[in-house]
DNA sequence: TCATTTGATGAAGGATTCTTCAGGTTTGGA
DNA sequence: TCCAAACCTGAAGAATCCTTCATCAAATGA
């Protein structure tokens, strides 16, 4: 394959039959046990076959390469966190800055507790190609969603520029993943929600003041 | 290669001869080169040989596998940056809380973005068997060095736990590592500087503050 | 029922890459 | 000068893995 060959993130064909649509879900489910099972550098296209009961020939006339099917299972786990932290922009506009920072950190960090290992395993695919794309524009959007948000808040005069915004976001993201990457127990998890709230609003805080 | 073999990270041979130590010396460069203008995930040892000048065989006198070269080349970034923020932790001792924090903060970042395609480069790298030991490795000795700094502070009655450092600490990487792999202007760079900052220190007066 | 479409199979091709080792070259000291 | 140790070479072994395709099985609908 040339250096710059250009890979192929659409599935190859969409199920019709109701055989297929339970072949697709059964691969989905079984890529991302090996990638627990086995880690992302010893998941092999013959393994999640298997792993799914069908033959790799199936997974190829869904997926057309490996790639694909990484890109998949990220796509499913980074849209679904933000579906999380969306929600939570919604319900806490016109409200306070602090209660807006609190609950958007809450179901962001929550959302990623609940999905732990699957964070933790996604983290070396999200390196693959393919990946810093996706989550350019997961990270737009979120920062566009947390702006028209913060837009709305009840007390303060300006919201903070978005370079800000992006800070406090991977800020977030990042201690985030420090957390998961060392284990966290329960008990830890709490405090972990409490710490990154003040982070984010300490933060918010100081750079809204500054411009006020 | 059973699943959970071990893998031998330390060198297998120290040059003796002078011959030798040029050939490490290239051999290491070498790599850096190749991760930067290939990727983590299209080096192979006869890239890097080939690129060093001499052969295969050479490379595999010295570094017992693949991953003892690349996991020797993270190694060294990661003591590099850490010496910066150590040596910015001392001179900054006995002085208020917000210097202290500039000068820790704005020596990561600077270090950052002195090898900032390095650093990109190696975040691929880190997740591969043998760094994240490493990265506690360090992140631990970077949470003792703040933490013996900040106990030194001149305006603060009880400097903060191990908790809120660590999460200070990985914002900041994280959010530095968004930025770097972002694309970093010199215009930027200037900017993040000072967020960072605003970052840092907004969360260590409000996690300071919670304990008097 | 039966033809057509859809779905599934899995051995084999093809490509890549790590690592070794038998044999050669260079160096440094005696 | 000469030898032993250090150093270098690179073709080949060995292992892994992605992907295809000829072939078979199942489902759909007319």
């Amino acid at each position: 394959m040339p250096a710059d060959a250009v890979v192929a993130f659409e599935p190859r064909k969409t199920p019709l039959q109701a055989r297929s649509t339970v072949t697709v879900e059964a691969i989905s489910e079984a890529t991302i046990q090996v990638l627990l099972s086995h880690g992302a550098d010893r998941l092999t296209t013959t393994r999640v076959a298997q792993r799914a009961g069908v033959s790799v020939g199936t997974l190829y006339q869904y997926y057309p390469n490996k790639q694909s099917l990484l890109f998949a299972v990220l796509e499913n786990h980074l849209t679904h966190v933000m579906a999380m932290v969306e929600a939570a922009c919604q319900s806490a506009c016109h409200k306070p800055l602090a209660e807006m920072i609190r609950e958007m950190v809450e179901a962001f960090v929550d959302a990623k507790i609940d999905r732990a290992d699957i964070s933790v395993a996604l983290y070396r695919v999200a390196a693959d190609v393919g990946g810093p794309a996706l989550i350019k524009r997961i990270n737009q959007r979120s920062r566009k969603t947390v702006e028209e948000m913060l837009e709305t808040a009840t007390d303060i005069k300006s919201s903070p520029d978005k370079f800000a915004i992006d800070i406090m976001l991977s800020a977030m993201a990042g201690a985030m993943r420090s957390l998961l990457e060392a284990g966290l127990s329960p008990a830890l998890a709490r405090k972990a929600r409490e710490q990154l709230v003040l982070l984010c609003l300490s933060y918010m805080t100081a750079a809204t003041a500054k411009r006020v």
